[in-house]
DNA sequence: CCTACCGATCGGTAGG
DNA sequence: CCTACCGATCGGTAGG
């Protein structure tokens, strides 16, 4: 059993670690998934965790990436389809909002963990990070531009100011939930995205 | 010039720690904070540092005090003297946006960053954040449910709901600036803060 | 508040 | 992917 493994079994221990230190990610940070946690967790050595990256950089990296995967599949993928403008920025709202209320990870949301993280710090998972931030505003405001030029949001909304503002918005249910131990995050963040959109509330249910 | 000093200078030394403790917790965080790298900065050797505290726990403890201390000196006490409701949660949302984006620090609010690192740990330092917390929601959600007594605000807002979304945003304004380089963002937060508020916006000054 | 030290853990390498 | 190591750093203590 010991010795080098087959191709296909190297990709099964890479995805099984990454799983694991995504998890520990969400709520101990990139910094807290260091080699021999993750080798105790998963039973390995050390050399057999790092053997698979090269080093904790790449391994923070490879980490970063399945944190983002997740996003994307919770957030962007099942509205993708939807009609670009107002249509579609509703229901990321709605995704997004369940994403950061119903979490796959412990810790809740990793990327939003990972932005305060490294934000203020220098290296490559900064960079990496600010690159894939950037394009997910990209896409917010396309959309919020979109609804604006078909009539559906104001006339004087600023598409930057209404990106910032979801994202701020989202990013707050990890806390709230984790901090105060709010439930009502997921709504509450609705509420509020709608809010900046300029958008009236849904007329009460009760 | 060695030996034990007064109990003045000892203070000077646990002021001067905590300074710089807070500076570097503001970007790499509550646990960047090791006793190795302020003995060094300061020039101290690392016995003099933890022997100020006790522990590393206090050492966080006390850093976060000092945290906390700075956001209330920005933000709570320069608007307390104002009359209770909407005059002064306006004017709370303007230190807020105001201190975010002039930070006393170099990562900015380390309310905010420590908020993020700390939610999902256990122990006294997630304990000790969460109580300041819910007491800065429990102001805010005064002046909230004062201005909508006083018809202020609308009528169905929930003060829960918008105090959630005034933090959020608040807290965004870091990862704006640091990540995506956004210099407005305190005029986008404060912007957004009016929003969740249910007030119009100011009239444009072009 | 210093020197000198402790065991534990960090990221990482050599060699198989 | 393992054993066996490496130097550096971690939090912390003894004793002055």
């Amino acid at each position: 059993m010991a010795g080098r493994r087959s191709a296909q079994d190297a990709l099964t221990t890479r995805d099984s670690i990454l799983r694991t230190a995504a998890d520990i990610a969400t709520v101990d940070g990139l910094e807290g998934v260091t080699i021999g946690r993750l080798a105790t967790d998963l039973g390995m050595s050390k050399s057999g965790v790092i053997g698979q990256f090269g080093s904790k950089e790449e391994l923070q990296l490879a980490t970063l990436e399945r944190l983002l995967g997740t996003f994307r599949e919770r957030v962007w993928d099942p509205v993708q389809h939807l009609e670009p403008g107002l249509p579609r920025l509703l229901a990321i709202c709605e995704s997004w909002a369940d994403y950061e209320g119903h979490p796959e990870f412990e810790g809740g949301c990793g990327v939003a963990q990972v932005s305060f993280e490294f934000d203020g710090r220098p290296g490559r998972v900064h960079d990496a990070l600010a690159a894939a931030l950037k394009r997910w505003r990209r896409t917010l405001v396309a959309d919020i531009t979109t609804a604006v030029e078909a009539g559906d949001l104001p006339a004087d909304t600023d598409p930057q100011q209404v990106a910032f503002s979801l994202d701020a918005l989202a990013s707050g249910m990890n806390t709230a939930r984790l901090l105060h131990g709010d439930t009502d995050s997921g709504s509450w963040a609705l509420a509020a995205m709608h809010a900046v959109l300029g958008i009236d509330r849904a007329p009460a249910r009760s």
